[in-house]
DNA sequence: TTGTAGGCGTTATCAA
DNA sequence: TTGATAACGCCTACAA
């Protein structure tokens, strides 16, 4: 357990520190077998140069935080895998938070990431009608952000996000050609971006089909499980829609459970369509009708524009960019497909 | 676009950087009112001390790195759910490595790990067959490691599994006393280790009930989920089973979908029973026997045995730690329950 | 091609 | 209670 750095290396091989220092950047200016002996060293001592030292010298982490509401979550898992893809093709490390969509704990994490913790930062916010102030900063440090899926729009960064109107108004108009009267609209905050876009798409293909939109039919759901299957179970005693639309996979997951358990079937007495990146919707009982996201893909861009951003940093300004992908409505059995 | 850090802070509050230090530090050697002064004037600037230099420092991270080989995976993602649970708590950051059962990516990762970049690591490992002395120069370097789920035998660190023989003979015993005479193991890789110990269960439970061992059922798969589809399909059409035992749920999907193309019925025609930890199992058509590991508690599990380790550094002999946890079989439809 | 030296931002030690 | 100073390990001008 004898300490090793570059200090100990350069001693060894009658060095110095910088030609070590050397040998490990790509640098010209070295003799190729002095490279050579110096990284055969290396290996045999299982040397790295170490990660905060650098960063401390270079201001540079090689890191980016990813801050997603949750990760147990196929949405979220894929877009993940996105950026983890394009960071790892640049050579760059995640550091991943999760918020359970509590603001608070969003906002604790931006803030300790002020301190140069991670070069650039891509998340799918969770407080939309909160102060956003504290994201200020991180533009003051120069440390860029890209949002995904879940944006706040008064901030100014680059964004992706999927076109969530027209999904939801093709959706929607889906269950009225269908034969649906009465169509719920399950949303977890009517109050966050995604919500308020994707109400608007039902609410607007409602009025098109000269159906009255009434509120009642807006369902609020919550985080508890639990209590979601009450609030489902009651909306389908008392207010008997014929129709779901639901927001949020999880929703529409919980409505399955509530129908099985009052015997009420799927798509006979109640159709419903959903947003979701589950890979099995075809494999449910009876199959989901979804509105699926290209959640990789996402992921994908929103990595690619922030390394954009990174790289062009202290080369003029940076143009914020918003990159808008098209979702796909799979019409399965579940809205009689 | 200042920079700040504690000298600039010193100087505007006419202090030395060393009390602008400690007011961060819940050092006590402090004048109240000073820390007041000194954090006011933080928040004001947004700052936050540098966490790189204290690394450097000190030599601790508040970093833990997870090695996962997928992270859109129920599994998975669960059990970096309970990670986190722990490591917040802790204060602990979370770096992210997805391995896609690589096992070059896991050394070329681990190996970077080497570098002080983590202050310990968990794993779920995918290179069995290989040479695991990449792993002992973490150990020098005392950096603690973790295995969860998959773990490699001969490596001495605690470790984090389920019951995994035991699970694997109640489901196979299932199947048979349900009627199946013909039961095929769908793997992914049989030379891992929880490939061979699911597989053991299977072998021993029907030895028990005299069904002779027949490696013609033994389906090894890829990673490759069109190539599963074909190799699968290829089993049902030449080799007839009339049971799968999946030791992974991805496989077990695979068997739906063929199912349903070919119009197999289940469970009338074939039986499935998969490992899997698929919230929404029941809502599958039909809904899908499971052997569901307690992910969640594994990965917090895992976790607290870290850091029992890394408050334990530096005091005398870390003992490691083998943890079993049980898996539970949830009978459904899909193998007749 | 290699070496010297200063500093990145922080904190621990010691002194005041 | 506060201040001066020397590290932590690395990299990059600049000098040789």
């Amino acid at each position: 357990m004898d300490k090793i750095n570059i200090k100990v290396l350069a001693k060894e091989l009658k060095l110095s520190t910088s030609t070590i220092s050397r040998a490990f950047n790509a640098s010209s200016d070295i003799n190729k077998d002095t490279r050579e002996r110096i990284l055969a060293l290396a290996r045999k001592h299982n040397f790295l140069p170490n990660h905060y030292a650098s960063s401390l010298r270079d201001k540079k982490t090689k890191t980016i935080a990813v801050i997603v509401p949750e990760i147990a979550n196929d949405f979220f898992a894929q877009a993940i895998n996105g950026i983890e893809e394009v960071a790892r093709k640049k050579g760059f490390y995640i550091l991943l938070y999760r918020t359970d969509d509590v603001f608070e704990k969003e906002v604790s994490f931006v803030n300790y990431l002020n301190n140069g913790k991670a070069d650039g930062i891509i998340m799918s916010v969770s407080g939309e009608a909160n102060d956003h102030n504290y994201l200020k900063a991180l533009e003051q440090k120069n440390v860029p952000v890209v949002f995904f899926d879940r944006v706040y729009e008064d901030i100014d960064v680059s964004k992706v996000t999927t076109n969530d109107y027209e999904s939801s108004f093709e959706a929607t108009e889906h269950l009225i050609e269908t034969g649906c009267k009465r169509i719920a609209y399950l949303v977890v905050n009517k109050s966050i971006s995604i919500g308020k876009v994707r109400m608007q798409g039902y609410v607007d293909a409602l009025e098109k089909h000269g159906i009255a939109f009434d509120d009642e039919l807006v369902i609020d759901c919550s985080q508890d499980e639990k209590i979601n299957y009450a609030i489902i179970k009651k909306v389908i005693e008392e207010i008997k829609p014929d129709g779901i639309f639901s927001s949020v996979e999880r929703l529409a997951f919980a409505t399955y459970y509530v129908c099985n358990d009052m015997h009420i079937s799927i798509p006979e007495n109640l159709k419903i369509v959903s947003f979701s990146s589950l890979g099995i919707a075809p494999l449910l009982c009876p199959a989901l009708s979804t509105i699926t996201q290209p959640a990789y893909e996402m992921g994908i861009k929103a990595a690619t524009l922030l390394f954009d951003e990174l790289e062009k940093k202290d080369r003029g300004p940076i143009v914020k960019k918003q990159h808008v992908l098209k979702s796909k409505l799979f019409i399965r059995k579940s809205s009689g497909g």
